[in-house]
RNA sequence: GGCGGUGUAGCUCAGUUGGUCAGAGCACGCGGCUCAUAUCCGCGGAGUCGACAGUUCGAGUCUGUCCACCGCCA
């Protein structure tokens, strides 16, 4: 059996879930909905990050001890992926205890390997970014984030030997072209490779930070947070029984936003490297959303939430506009406009339109009873089962590069094939001679074909809608249906019921003059 | 400064390995239908495919230079 085993990055607790983390759910789990109904032996993974300055100081700023803190924040997070119906199966939080003792484990082992060391180091740390800058990096003396000026610190640390295995990586990735996908990234993480990338500071002295995981060797020190965190990919299988680790590990897919490349492609190989464990499969690097041409902010004001999507046009019509106007590995742009465009033109007009045409036809033409099919098919009929075929092959292929939008651009030559269809054969005007009633009957009998196929490809993509398309069929919601080939579905005397408009559509406010202008 | 990306119709963008690649959607105009959520179907607009030079019988599609944005690393 085919595995997956499919991640999102672990978000970081000091803020709401927004915008650019739902992309990366909805990615995933597009893609795990998708695996899964393939029959693919599927492991999707979540979680949040909790450890470090940040968080400590976020818990100190709400007046809260880091655990308490944490503990609201990761449910907050956990409550709003519930809500959008995220499809995970296991949500990690780097404060959970199996996780905890495997990254202690996993540093023993590397400490006792030699790939650790302990030394001294001095240099200016800024605490916002929590890492040394060289003096180079600074802009003016300032951190070029924080704009505030490093301190000069002067400490003992714990190094992971992360150079050693520098050449390695650097060979891994020319002989796996697609190891860090799309390319571009491929190409980032190669022109850091070209560089010498030193060894990673892992350790934080208990002085300066208690929040973290305590470095198993030393009670002095906790766990530089990226160094725990990454670990969770492996955790997480682990806290699963070894039998899921073999199972998954090397079929990992990692899922991540552009900004967090180098922990990715640089430090968590090397870590693995050295811990003597397979590498993922790939690293799948997503760009950014902006909104309204603007980066988001909160200072901005502009800052999307998922949960208010929710509310204003539904998850699905959320879902789509991310996947189907964004290209993987590029940055979009999310705009009131084209979110509206897209849900009338796309949604309510084409698809929402065509569901509701068909069952209204049924409906008022046969009771909504479904009505037998003929031996002969009429060319139209096979041109429309032909195209259905067409865009779920072009489909399947689109999904294993990442081209959802693509993905979708298929599905949707299936949907306009079906609008054609009905003005082709023009049931309405059949209708209108009692000897063509049978006609009619295989038409519509076609066409609800065309709606029980669509529910199928759409499931990945828009799940409620799949599950209301379903619904309106009157067909059991787990029934593996789409198995049946085309026309050998529908028993004679099935009833389907009545339309419904699935996608109202979105009415713009008349044409307003600028006031700015 | 080094490396990489992008620049195609009003807008958003597709364009594998060079020769029906000059396209799609939205918007706009005209025509048709009326089952349907004023939805659907058909037709139309011609944009020197950032600029210049080169390779080639032939280049958005390869090479070089340049310009404009953007990203990564310094």
């Amino acid at each position: 059996m085919e595995r997956i085993y499919i991640t999102s990055p672990l978000y970081y607790v000091n803020a709401e879930p927004h915008l650019g983390s739902a992309y990366t759910m909805v990615i995933t789990d597009t893609l795990a909905r998708y695996y899964r109904a393939h029959g693919w032996e599927t492991f999707y993974l979540t979680g949040t990050d909790e450890h470090g300055d940040k968080i400590a100081q976020a818990a100190a700023e709400a007046r809260m001890d880091p655990k308490a803190f944490t503990d609201q924040v990761s449910t907050t997070f956990r409550a709003a992926w519930d809500t959008c119906g995220f499809t995970y199966d296991h949500f990690i939080r780097t404060t959970d205890a199996y996780h905890i003792r495997y990254v202690q484990e996993l540093l023993t082992k590397v400490h006792t390997t030699g790939d650790i060391y302990f030394d001294r180091y001095s240099g200016l740390y800024c605490f916002g970014c929590e890492r040394f800058y060289t003096p180079k990096e600074l802009r003016d003396g300032k951190c070029p984030d924080h704009l505030t000026e490093p301190k000069l610190i002067e400490e003992e640390n714990y190094f992971f030997r992360m150079s050693k295995y520098q050449d390695r990586l650097l060979r891994h990735l020319e002989e796996h072209p697609d190891f860090i996908r799309p390319e571009n990234f491929r190409n980032e993480v190669l022109a850091m490779l070209r560089e010498p990338i030193g060894d990673l500071c892992i350790s934080r002295p208990k002085s300066r930070l208690t929040w973290g995981i305590e470095i198993p060797f030393d009670q002095r020190y906790v766990t530089y947070v990226w160094f725990d965190a990454l670990i969770n990919y492996v955790s997480a299988l682990k806290y699963k029984g070894e039998e899921a680790f073999q199972k998954f590990w090397s079929e990992a897919e990692h899922f991540i936003g552009k900004d967090i490349l180098k922990p990715h492609g640089v430090f968590w190989p090397t870590m693995l490297m050295a811990a003597g464990l397979p590498l993922y499969k790939h690293l799948n690097v997503h760009g950014f959303w902006t909104v309204e041409g603007q980066k988001m902010s909160k200072s901005l004001g502009n800052v999307i939430s998922p949960l208010a999507m929710k509310e204003k046009v539904g998850l699905d019509a959320f879902r789509y506009f991310l996947l189907r106007e964004s290209v993987f590995g590029q940055d979009a742009d999310f705009r009131e406009e084209s979110l509206t465009t897209r849900y009338n033109a796309d949604l309510a007009n084409n698809l929402g339109n065509l569901i509701s045409r068909v069952l209204a036809m049924e409906e008022k033409y046969f009771d909504g009873v479904v009505q037998p099919l003929g031996q002969m098919w009429a060319k139209e009929d096979q041109e429309l089962r032909d195209r259905f075929r067409q865009s779920e092959e072009e489909l399947s292929g689109h999904m294993a590069q990442l081209q959802f939008h693509r993905a979708l651009e298929a599905v949707w030559a299936a949907i306009d094939q079906a609008n054609r269809y009905i003005v082709q054969t023009s049931p309405f005007v059949l209708i209108k001679d009692p000897a063509k009633r049978g006609r009619v009957g295989e038409i519509l009998h076609h066409l609800l074909e065309a709606l029980r196929m669509l529910s199928h490809m759409l499931a990945p993509f828009l799940p409620e809608t799949s599950k209301e398309i379903k619904d309106l069929l009157n067909l059991s919601e787990g029934a593996s249906d789409h198995q049946s080939p085309w026309g050998s579905f529908f028993m004679p005397d099935h009833k389907i019921k009545p339309p419904k408009a699935l996608f109202p559509r979105i009415e713009l406010p008349a044409e307003l003059d600028d006031p700015q202008s």
